[in-house]
Parts: structure tokens; C-alpha cells; sequence
DNA sequence: ATCTCTGCAAAGGATTTGCATTGCC
DNA sequence: GGCAATGCAAATCCTTTGCAGAGAT
């Protein structure tokens, strides 16, 4: 019973990222892997400074440099995902088994809500026909205004 | 002989402008029409510096400070949208009589290409009815890498 | 004449960089 | 033990802000 079923999830996380790491003969730091605990502990997305925070909140001490060092290395190895809603800081979210998704942001707000639709793959194979190229991931994102609750 | 036809996107775009600016109880700056002028001039994406670049070539001065402001006009007005394709620097493309287009944004070179796919309007017409909202622009935007060519 | 908008310069905030030290390999 | 990664702090880059003077209404 040693199989890894799909709800291991860290596990899976934590091969991926080490494969990487001795293929790049990149060292596996303590701090690399608490980070990668950290951002699949969080649920939606997260910004740079939240990431800060609850990695703080462990034993560790990580300072940011650190964090966007590592969090250049989970993006190379398609680990999570990074989106620019706003224009200053940006947000990132895991990505691992998880199912591709958009988002809507409320421009009064700033709120954003994910949805998922499948049909955004089918255009996505499109492109990488028309273009020639290998599409790692995508961000589709819809801006716009709630609408105010009827009447 | 005075109907605007299609090709007069210069004139609409002022008047589209100018009304709002009207609306909001705004001045016509000539620094504001400069700017829009500019705008329409630029084929494809542009960020600030390279707006600041073209604009400055005129006989006008216009100062960073004006052109982020004149810049939240015109987004408010629809008349341009922004992207966040990298983290740093928002970029910018005139929006009026233009079909909505996605992005590929290659990961090696940061090179950004256009496509468009009609599929993309059926999915934001779903997404409008599944929130209740009402979406006024979107960005699609894939990443990857282009595939060498071919042996 | 009034009061918004401009240009300038300084401030602000997210990210990057340089460097001494730590600690993985 | 050697060298890459860390933590710290300063630097950098884009964007915002404050303010005095210019100019639209």
C-alpha cells in the first residue's frame, strides 16, 4: 500500500520539485521545500507578502529575496502559476492537479472570483497549432462590474 | 459628404473623448488629445515609456505624471485597455474598433504575438450569465515556448 | 477669477541585486 | 572544503503623490 493516490498531493509536489532541483543541480535547501509546503497549503491566490506571512508563521525564517528566488524556480517547473490583475504586485496560486481556471475581477471592487469553463482548452490547442508553439499554461481573466441585485 | 466612415477612428475616438470628458465635467487639455492622438498612432502594445517617448517627439512636453493620468481617463472611457503580461510594467493597446484578440507571450524571449478566436466571446457571454455580471473587456493570455524549428 | 491640470521632484511599494555568511553536497 | 543559497540592506524600477504655477472655463 505504498501507492500514492491522488490526494497525496504534497508528496507528488515534493518529487516534482526535487527531480527538478537534481536536474538543474540546484541544492535542496530546507527552505525551498518549506516554501513549497507553504503555497500548497494555500487555498486560491496568494501574493508575495501573504506567502511572507504564513511562512513566517513556522519555524523558519525566510527572508523575501529567498521567496522570489524560489518562486522563480515553482514557476520553471510549472509548480504554480503567477497572474498580474492588478498592475503592482503580482499574485500566484499552485497548480499542480489542479483543474485550469479564469478569472472575473470586479473593477469596483477589486474582488476576484474564479469560475471555469472546458472551452478555454479547445482554443488553447488552436493556438498552439496556428503558432507553432508549446503552451505551458494560460490567464484568462474578464474584468468588468457586478451587477446590482435586481431592481 | 460629412458621414464619418470607418476609417475615421481619429474623429470618432476624439468625440467619444470629448464627451466624456464633457460628462465628467473634465478639461480639454490640449495635453489630453495629444495623448489620445498618440495612442491611436501606435500599432499594437505599448507601455508608458514608450508613450513618453513617442508623445515627447511631438511638439508637446507632457510630463509622466500627465500621461498616467490622462491614461486612467481613457481605460474609464474604454477607449484603451491594459495588460500585465510581465510583472513590472502595465502595457497599453486603443481598444475602439478593435476586435478583443488574446496574447501568446513566449517564456524564453518575452516576445508577446496576437491571434484571435471567436470562441472566446461565447465563453465571456457563459461567464456573464453564471456571475451576474457585466464584463466590459478581457485578456487571454497563453505562455510558453515557441518550438524550434522544425530538425 | 476660479479651480483643475500640468510639470517637476520627491515619495512609495514591489522586486532585484550585492555581499558576507551559512550550510548543502 | 568548495560553492551555491540565504539573509540583510541598499538599489532599482514603475507608479503615485504633493505642490506651485499655468491655463481651461
Amino acid at each position: 500500500m505504498n501507492e500514492l493516490n491522488d490526494d497525496d498531493i504534497p508528496a507528488k509536489v515534493k518529487a516534482i520539485f526535487t527531480e527538478y532541483l537534481k536536474k538543474h543541480n540546484l541544492r535542496k535547501t530546507p527552505e525551498r521545500y518549506v516554501i513549497l509546503d507553504t503555497v500548497y497549503s494555500i487555498d486560491g491566490h496568494f501574493d508575495v507578502e501573504t506567502l511572507y506571512n504564513k511562512v513566517n508563521g513556522s519555524k523558519y525564517r525566510i527572508c523575501r529575496a529567498t521567496l522570489y528566488n524560489t518562486i522563480e524556480l515553482l514557476l520553471d517547473c510549472n509548480l504554480i502559476i503567477e497572474h498580474a490583475f492588478g498592475k503592482r504586485k503580482s499574485q500566484y496560486e499552485h497548480s499542480y492537479k489542479c483543474k485550469q481556471h479564469g478569472h472575473f475581477v470586479d473593477l469596483g471592487s477589486g474582488e476576484v472570483t474564479e469560475y471555469s469553463d472546458s472551452r478555454i482548452q479547445q482554443i488553447q490547442k488552436s493556438v498552439e497549432e496556428a503558432l507553432g508553439v508549446e503552451i505551458s499554461y494560460h490567464s484568462l481573466t474578464f474584468y468588468g462590474y457586478k451587477k446590482r441585485n435586481n431592481i
